[in-house]
DNA sequence: GCATCATATGCCGATATCGGCATGCGTCAA
DNA sequence: TTGACGCATGCCGATATCGGCATATGATGC
């Protein structure tokens, strides 16, 4: 019957989880120390279930760990998953200097090309 | 009459660019050189149509420049958007090596404010 | 012009995503 | 136990996304 095969990866690896603003946001207020759920959805401007998914989100792909404290819930980073995608973009570090020049010698190395056929 | 706002932001920037992983494949090729889409999507295992609207969403973000060449069209890396990807991870560096023992001091800390209170 | 190759675009179906809202569940204190 | 607080979850609507397919657009060569 071969259904249409829709949307291939999904929110659970740490690509997509940063892909969101908010979330980068939220991680980034993580670095100064843990905090609760609902301090954190005040200082981002965002309501406490907005929070909360992106929380779930962010813990799914291991950001982020969260332990109980009382009443309270207090979630702290765990930035090592960002570690994969710092050095995958390192991989382009060559060439995100020199782009344009590799892209003229590439086009002159054309022209040459074609001229001796 | 407030109608939801449903999704935000799009995939009009970078992050959302590469996390698609197919999209990570096509500009991992491109380091190679300049490349024309059927190559591409034959390369990669894809349709010509899927890997033409991959390069589309890579174009409009800027991480890959177009070219044309007699009857085909060039695909070129352009890997400076890639750049402020590579420093916002980065900014998280000092935590991906310690980052347990940080929660860990984090906690001590907060047992003692506690007592201190 | 016409056929051909290379690429882009449009449409569709299935599903994922996000925000808002209400509500559930667990914990603490009185 | 009851109430208050902190947080998670469920549902909904609007929209975005992706793959597959057919088809349009564009350039080339005869």
């Amino acid at each position: 019957m071969m259904l249409p095969m829709a949307r291939a990866a999904t929110t659970s690896d740490v690509f997509n989880a940063i892909a969101e603003p908010q979330r980068r946001e939220i991680l980034a207020l993580l670095r100064a120390g843990e905090r609760p759920v609902t301090e954190l959805a005040q200082e981002l401007g965002m309501t406490q279930p907005g929070a909360s998914k992106h929380l779930r989100v962010l813990r799914e792909v291991g950001l982020v760990r969260d332990r109980k404290a009382g009443k309270q819930r207090l979630y702290g980073l765990d930035a090592r998953g960002l570690r994969p995608i710092h050095e995958w973009t390192g991989g382009f570090e060559r060439f995100w200097n020199e782009s344009f020049d590799r892209l003229d010698a590439y086009v002159q190395d054309l022209k040459q090309a074609r001229q001796e056929e």
